[in-house]
DNA sequence: TCAGATTGCTAGATAAACTAGCAATACCTC
DNA sequence: GAGGTATTGCTAGTTTATCTAGCAATCTGA
């Protein structure tokens, strides 16, 4: 994930060695999260979904069928569909946008907030784990780079 | 992607950022990825499958066909199909296994590797610019940390 | 040596994405 | 305001990618 390009320094050498873990983490991540589509008799796009509502319901920002499509870069039929199958499993329900007539807000089911930490819930805390090892001066750092990362590699959504 | 745990400390609030943005992260290295099947014309589980491909090559480790199916959790029926796919595209070549004679080795070719950088040389640059702005030991931290984070996300691979 | 596993494949069924086009609503310019 | 233009979420029909089941060939271990 970083060749054409031999380090050379030490410095060289250490880039290459996080840039490497970093992938590792999000395979690992991304495993995680196709391996629920097993846990919870769901697609990996329904589970990306989900993970978007939970993540916006956290930031009291609400979500539109339009923001499904795009940040998963489905259609917006795709996505009808997708929150067809995700209504019907009781996962979300649809309701009218307060000031914008053609839009909705799909909101998580209280049974889909429930689902979803019984799925992740092991895996959070082994994490959270993980993560306390490490003092708040180096978790600072740390923050600071995967925020960095993370402006680098797309300055979208 | 953390919560129903309320951080009451400084430090757990440390972690909870931390974990926040390694989400964000991955989220952007799956867009990224998913932003490819534009790139290139291919789908996601294509460049998954691309992906593992590269990376096995800088470690000389070989990949089979059963190699895929486990890495991206999808059928050998499936595998097969999606080889298929890249066969056709000439992205990759199917070699006879050199002692298991059931089995298939999968590699790249030459075009794959270069239509693979065209995409991400670009990111992959600014990934490393950014990492080149933090000093060895802070490196060191940061790595020590993802693979920490990996072995408690999921232990196999 | 031979019973049981494993590998990669085919065939046919199912699931999930796509494109095109629709009515309803919002926005922008006169 | 009134008109045209954009946007939203949906339906319909098509295409693509997955799945399950089962196959022959090969490997492994008792």
């Amino acid at each position: 994930m970083s060749e054409r390009w031999l380090p050379q320094t030490e410095h060289e050498h250490a880039v290459m060695r996080v840039l490497t873990s970093i992938r590792a983490v999000s395979d690992a991540m991304e495993r995680m999260h196709s391996g629920m589509k097993g846990d919870m008799d769901m697609n990996a796009s329904d589970v990306a979904a989900l993970r978007l509502l939970i993540i916006r319901e956290r930031q009291a920002r609400s979500v539109s069928p339009r923001d499904i499509a795009r940040h998963l870069r489905i259609s917006t039929a795709s996505t009808t569909k997708l929150l067809d199958r995700l209504v019907d499993s009781g996962h979300v329900e649809r309701r009218p946008h307060p000031s914008d007539g053609r839009g909705r807000v799909v909101v998580l089911t209280e049974d889909a907030r429930n689902a979803f930490f019984r799925v992740f819930g092991e895996r959070l805390r082994a994490m959270r784990t993980v993560a306390l090892e490490y003092d708040e001066t180096e978790l600072a750092v740390i923050a600071r780079f995967l925020d960095d990362l993370c402006g680098a590699m797309d300055p979208e959504d």
